[in-house]
DNA sequence: CGTTTTATCTAACGGTCATTACATTTCTAG
DNA sequence: CTAGAAATGTAATGACCGTTAGATAAAACG
């Protein structure tokens, strides 16, 4: 039971709403005043909720990769491998301007720049990012073992291929491009599959979207 | 003829070094301090010299695109659209592994995260990547004019698909990928290209190499 | 030589950064 | 009602940011 003052905020509608913060500004150019405004509270509060601002971002990154990992599991469930390459990049494409979020991808505009090289935050996202691609190569390897993906396709490479691809996507969303662009852009990528098999329409299955919970709209200034 | 006290140190060996930095650490990550240190002078010198760090930075950028206007220079002469992808790609892979220079792309670096929406530099280097985005635009509907490139490609939509996967590539770079790796993928985009035409080898024609000329190694701390 | 002009160095400027003392408020427990 | 515990708001901390006075040093010109 409860001692003390009981907090007066929400943890995990301030948590949202610096995650936020996070995902356009970067990890270094959010600063805890911007912060603090949007979560609504002052620093001594967001101290003793979060610890600090590194923890608070790590916090938000695994906010946002609970969101993330409901879409690709959706993504790696996909029967084939053009599919799987299909949901990729047209889940991106839409993810990444979702009206109401900000645009690209939390951790690709993290750890661009703005970071030391040898800083235990910047050490942190090129992890996570590498996570994401051991996996897109797990999915390929049992696609190349079913006969679903050619032979000659290496599939640590063609994982990489794809998380360019897909962080080149991000980037151009968080520089103003539409949604309606990256889907040009998702296209041409899909057209020219080295996979190059079946499954010409299969978007029928719905699609969890990724939708992280980013709650406020832009908060603008 | 020179009036008052003599310059004791070369601009541009202090512009290249100033581009380094940059290029490592991005623009807001790039202090004052690392600045002057890898410069081998004092604020004041700087600011005598360049103006500010703003303007210091927009002859960082220029110094870097005389040297990558000849890259791309290389890659618009290209007889066919196809090739042109296989200079891009190739050429990009290369020059973000250059031993001795940053890994990745100056503008991809420096504009990503920690600058405000509405900064001037931001836009700045937004236009600058919209250029290029012409520029390979522009190349496209000739080769679509020429019958090169087939009809239902749409030449605006595959400069984008090509500035995407560019600056995936320079991210993978970024973080620490080998030039191995980056060339897998950019073999793998050039085996899935939509225009799908002739020229399979080409790689005769010698190569610019894009080497920009940034001379410290890594000063590393 | 002295004067002028420019570059240099040291040291500081105000501003913002992340972080935290400290006193106060608001709850539960007895 | 009182005592203890936890969260709050105000305001400060030292460190770093980009930038600049102000004094000094080094060159050309008379």
């Amino acid at each position: 039971m409860a001692l003390g003052r009981p907090r007066s905020f929400d943890t995990d509608t301030a948590l949202a709403a610096a995650m936020g913060v996070f995902w356009r500004r970067g990890y270094e150019g959010a600063s805890l005043a911007e912060l603090t405004k949007a979560m609504g509270i002052n620093p001594p509060s967001l101290y003793a909720a979060f610890g600090n601002k590194e923890q608070l971002f790590r916090a938000a990154l695994d906010r946002y990769g609970e969101r993330r990992s409901e879409f690709f599991a959706w993504v790696l469930e996909a029967p084939t491998a053009r599919e799987v390459l299909e949901r990729i990049f047209r889940g991106t494409a839409e993810s990444s301007t979702t009206p109401g979020e900000p645009r690209g991808c939390l951790v690709v505009q993290s750890g661009t720049a703005c970071s030391t090289a040898d800083d235990s935050v910047a050490k942190e996202i090129v992890a996570r990012r590498r996570g994401i691609e051991e996996a897109v190569t797990a999915r390929f390897q049992r696609a190349k073992d079913e006969g679903d993906l050619a032979p000659d396709v290496c599939p640590v490479a063609l994982a990489r291929y794809v998380s360019a691809v897909v962080q080149g996507i991000a980037l151009l969303a968080a520089n103003g491009a539409e949604r309606e662009e990256l889907q040009q852009v998702a296209e041409i990528a899909i057209r020219t599959l080295p996979a190059g098999q079946s499954a010409s329409d299969s978007r029928s299955a719905q699609e969890p979207a990724m939708t992280a919970g980013c709650i406020e709209p832009a908060n603008q200034h």
